[in-house]
RNA sequence: GUGGGUAUAGCGUAGUUGGUUAACGCGCCAGAUUGUGGCUCUGGAGAGCGUGGGUUCGAGUCCCACUACUCACCCCA
């Protein structure tokens, strides 16, 4: 079989990369929509960013990072999130020292975790990311449910939930967390065995739990939503009231948990439902200390990434549709003789701003014709003894057979007249 | 990391209780007289059956191992 692409890689081929791009075209205009402009940072990262970051108890840092020794014995991590690397570029830069907020997007950042491959779930993906720095206010949280929300919707995405939820700051969780503790202890026996350790480490992600016998133990727990100090509370009641007043649906679900520790006030996700499951397309929330952890400022900041893939596999599964472009605007047959004519002619449409091609394959006029009604070139040109000889070319409309001739100088008004592409500037 | 399923030309598949030169559809290439495509017809190229062992006179068909893919769990975009 020779050597394949690694388990949990996937090529995009050359019939496929226009749903890439159309898709990457209506990013960076929901993007630039809200003044957030692109950043490129390096797919790899010191290991301690993500430590440090992340959170070394998640399951993300503890085994699914792609970490290595580098030949002078740096340790190294593939991207295993965006955000992290973000803020790291935000803090190396002092673009604090800006006006703020600094909001930045990432497109296609190639995101790595070493899991076990299924539908929707690859070792490298691609993410859509937005990241908004130093701004507090809720608003900013609103702004970028939003944008997600509507860039998705605009797609064509049916059935997409928003789940929102506040974990809180500091100053509440580890109150919330002991109440938790304090529910949960008694229960221990009954819980999972996963749950067991997850008491220990983090409480809360008991209530993320698939099990059913550990979701029926945690039916009555307290709700982090009610213990919310004042400032979180507001915050997430201000939320609530952008949200509402712009007419997005969305649910407020209390057992929201994100799997990265970074996060505090604001965690989101945005689902849908596809034949075989849910699906998360789109999930972030606040971050309003993190910049703090990696050594820089206490400055707030909120973001969210997307997951390209998934997005393309969901706009698949609901058949929306991505217009494919044409590999061609007019492809020039020749006969016999005329080869060189043909180069010609088609580095002089070319020149004139026309998507143009030739025959390489030294093939017949009939198979050359084969091959343009293949690509769906909308126009075929010709060039035999006759229009050589008159310093011609005829042209033919593929969808409606008509043919007409042309001079050289005229032909590439008269392919675009013949399928009204507009001329270039 | 755990468990299930699958593995035959570029793609999708068929291959009966193991037995001659592995079949079909799509795709690809070339023809169907004179300078032209899309429909149709004809012909052609292309796999030795994931890899390595084993059983057998003989294996794509049976056994073992490995690998890959896939699904579920865990977790996540």
């Amino acid at each position: 079989m020779g050597i394949q692409a690694p388990r949990g890689t996937r090529d995009v081929l050359p019939a496929e990369s226009y749903r890439w791009q159309y898709l990457e075209a209506c990013m960076r205009k929901a993007a630039a929509s809200a003044g957030y402009r692109e950043t490129r940072t390096p797919v790899f990262e010191h290991t301690e960013l993500f430590l440090r970051g992340v959170g070394d108890t998640t399951d993300i840092v503890q085994k699914e990072m792609y970490t290595f020794l580098d030949k002078g014995d740096r340790s190294i991590t593939l991207k295993p999130e965006g955000t992290a690397g973000a803020a790291r570029c935000f803090l190396e830069h002092n673009l604090y020292a800006e006006p703020l907020p600094c909001k930045m997007y990432y497109l296609n950042a190639p995101i790595f975790r070493y899991e076990n491959p299924q539908s929707g779930r690859l070792r490298e993906h691609h993410q859509f990311g937005l990241e908004c720095f130093g701004a507090q206010e809720p608003t900013a949280d609103a702004e970028l449910i939003l944008l997600a929300y509507r860039l998705l919707s605009e797609l064509g995405m049916r059935n997409l939930s928003v789940n929102i939820n506040s974990i809180g700051c500091p100053k509440c969780r580890p109150v919330y967390h002991s109440r938790l503790k304090e529910y949960l202890a008694g229960k221990i026996g009954c819980m999972c065995d996963d749950c067991k350790g997850r008491f220990e480490r983090n409480p809360l992600r008991v209530l993320d739990c698939k099990q059913k016998k550990c979701q029926e133990l945690t039916k009555d727990a307290p709700s982090m939503l009610d213990l919310l100090c004042d400032e979180c509370r507001d915050h997430f009641q201000e939320l609530q009231a952008c949200l509402k007043d712009a007419g997005i649906p969305y649910t407020v679900d209390p057992r929201i948990v994100r799997g990265l520790d970074y996060y505090t006030k604001t965690v989101f996700e945005m689902i849908t439902a596809t034949k075989d499951g849910n699906l998360t397309v789109c999930a972030g929330g606040r971050y309003d200390h993190l910049l703090q952890q990696i050594g820089g400022p206490d400055l707030p900041a909120v973001g969210f990434g997307m997951g390209i893939e998934r997005v393309l596999m969901l706009a698949e599964s609901e058949s929306i549709q991505i217009p494919e472009p044409a590999w061609y605007d007019v492809f020039v047959t020749y006969m016999g003789t005329h080869r060189a004519d043909a180069f010609r002619l088609t580095q002089l449409l070319r020149q004139e701003g026309l998507k143009a091609d030739m025959d390489h394959c030294g093939r017949s006029l009939k198979a050359q014709f084969k091959y343009a009604n293949k690509t769906k070139a909308p126009v075929t040109a010709v060039i035999g003894d006759e229009e050589a000889a008159g310093g011609t070319v005829k042209l033919k409309n593929m969808n409606t057979g008509e043919e007409r001739s042309a001079a050289w100088e005229a032909a590439a008004a008269a392919v675009r007249e013949m399928t009204e592409i507009k001329a270039k500037e």
